[in-house]
DNA sequence: CTGAAAGCGCTTACAG
DNA sequence: CTGAAAGCGCTTACAG
């Protein structure tokens, strides 16, 4: 597969390599003459430079990195599982390509050194990355070292570093889905939570004991667990937390995302406690399946979408040079009462 | 920010850039002594060569492209969703990066261009390509130019192309599920078909049509029709199909993927037609949501995983000069039954 | 075993 | 307006 140069083009257009070169980059001081010339060539050979040669002359690569965090098996979590495409679609839009990778933690140092190898290659104009924890080194060596990133639920309010961006979740969400139980009625309420390293299960779970200490709602500690993202976690978490309290129900349940609540709905149909006749169960993300279980999922909808194109286009604002972008943004969500919340046994006996 | 380079490595472990060269890609002529010293500085310094330097001196680029071809809002198909992610992770797991990209139709000459660019600027080895359409003249254009491409869903028996690779689905998916509604007591079967020049809608229909003969079931052109992948189009072909035929119904209605399914339930439910209790509901895939929707729907199930890990595995074979790679494969997939399927109710009154 | 040199395909001052 | 030349960071025959 022999490739066509610059220089095929230029002895085809009868001119230098610096000229094509000049019609390529569309330079203004060619004349129309010359520039329709080299470019019917140009399409005539179907030519396109090679990247290579290009960057090495110091221009960019034209990609953006995305750096995936975690399972690669994530067909249990089908929320996560868009947010690919999603930053490709982003990435598309601007006329960038998309280098993904996938590594399972960033704690092994050969895990780490991968994403360092792509942006010391010079593979990618900047970064994204999905999975990291709020206290991840790297994201602090990155920017470091000049190179721009933007993570995906990341915040530290302290220290800024101009070359990293972020984007989060509301901050409210748990307050939010608190008022609206307490509303109906619920005072006792448990909280299974994510891993409290990633700033948006903390600002969920801080979030939650911030509502519930406004209306003045029990914080029991048998009424907290580790519930995670995933179905078995949740599945196991809530079994263990309902077990341990039988006596002592609590009357809503809210779980760290719609995947995880899928597994307590699991673990109170094995114990035989209906929703949301006996027990009220909450959600986070509007995933596909949030709708269609049964009874239908309450939750809080998060868009992915917006999420990913805000974060994307200012790291590549960031890249391009523009002034005063915002380095962080909070993408509001929506509360979604469905089917599997109610008022609570004991208030709909006596309403 | 000021890259290190080989030249640096040379200068503080005190050889030439062509020893660096040697140690860094692993030479066999490096004595020990030499290698040590070499690697210890390209570790202290964090070092990776530049892939366009690399590139340019004739090494690849240890890339696979990957082209979407289609909506990138996939949020209703959830199982195409997540093929992205297992093209990526088929591929680290040799040790390549995917640079994806998307566009929306290879009809458009711009968007046919968007994928010669990619190959013709060097900024992969090979690619992935999924939602080509069997007819797509692109398709016969790479690898004539002498590129690697692995198709999703394509098959063209007459004339084979050796850089053609291909992954295709079981090619009696249709039989087996009629096969399946026939030994219900099930007579009377609509099918709603998807785009037939996609490979495997075509061999779901024709193998659907194989499966009617063999029972000697009614072809009606009153029961077949287009419904697409997605619910919407789905849903409208289920409603104008069952709303002409309201005096004579099937008995069973195969959709073209489990999506679809949900847009035939939708239909049922707008008709006040029961599932499966007046109509039984067959889908393909077995996406995540097909087991949570009420009732559970019926489907044939595929494992993505296997398909593009076949795919992805017999490209780099080839790339990396393997002998012998089989140039497409299908990858069968499971029956699984479920609630949306039962006997016909003529039956039931009657056994 | 190892260094000096050529070459890969571009872009970009520089000179005219 | 345009060409010749230098330079980007590698690898790889070639010589020794």
């Amino acid at each position: 597969m022999k490739r066509i140069s610059s220089n095929d083009i230029a002895r085809l257009a009868g001119v230098s390599r610096s000229t094509v070169s000049r019609v390529i980059n569309g330079y203004s001081n060619v004349p129309e003459e010359t520039y329709d010339r080299v470019m019917r060539v140009v399409r005539e050979q179907h030519y396109y430079p090679q990247i290579s040669g290009r960057q090495l002359s110091g221009k960019g690569s034209n990609t953006l990195g995305l750096f995936w965090v975690g399972e690669p098996n994530i067909s249990q979590a089908q929320f996560s599982s868009n947010m690919f495409m999603i930053v490709v679609d982003a990435a598309a839009q601007r006329n960038y390509l998309t280098l993904a990778d996938i590594v399972p933690n960033l704690s092994e140092e050969k895990y780490a050194n991968h994403i360092r190898r792509v942006f010391s290659e010079g593979r990618i104009d900047a970064g994204i990355i999905i999975g990291a924890s709020n206290e991840e080194p790297l994201m602090d060596e990155l920017p470091e070292k000049g190179y721009i990133i933007g993570i995906h639920d990341y915040f530290r309010e302290e220290d800024a570093q101009p070359l990293r961006l972020s984007v989060n979740y509301d901050r409210d969400t748990g307050e939010q889905i608190i008022d609206y139980l307490y509303s109906l009625g619920h005072r006792k309420i448990a909280i299974l939570n994510g891993d409290l390293t990633h700033q948006s299960c903390l600002d969920r779970y801080q979030s939650f004991i911030r509502g519930m200490t406004k209306h003045n709602l029990p914080l029991r500690n048998q009424w907290m667990a580790y519930g995670g993202y995933h179905m078995d976690p949740a599945y196991r978490g809530a079994m263990q937390m309902l077990s341990a309290c039988m006596s002592d129900l609590p009357t809503a349940i809210c779980a760290n995302n719609d995947t995880a609540a899928r597994g307590v709905y699991k673990a109170c149909a094995e114990l035989g406690l209906r929703v949301p006749d006996d027990i009220s169960v909450f959600g986070i993300d509007d995933e596909p399946a949030a709708s269609m279980v049964i009874p239908p999922l309450s939750t809080f909808a998060i868009d992915t979408r917006k999420m990913f194109f805000s974060l994307v286009n200012r790291v590549l604002d960031t890249l391009e040079g523009k002034e005063n972008v915002p380095q962080t943004e909070f993408i509001r969500g929506t509360l979604l009462p469905r089917g599997s919340s109610a008022p609570p046994r004991s208030d709909r006996a006596n309403g």
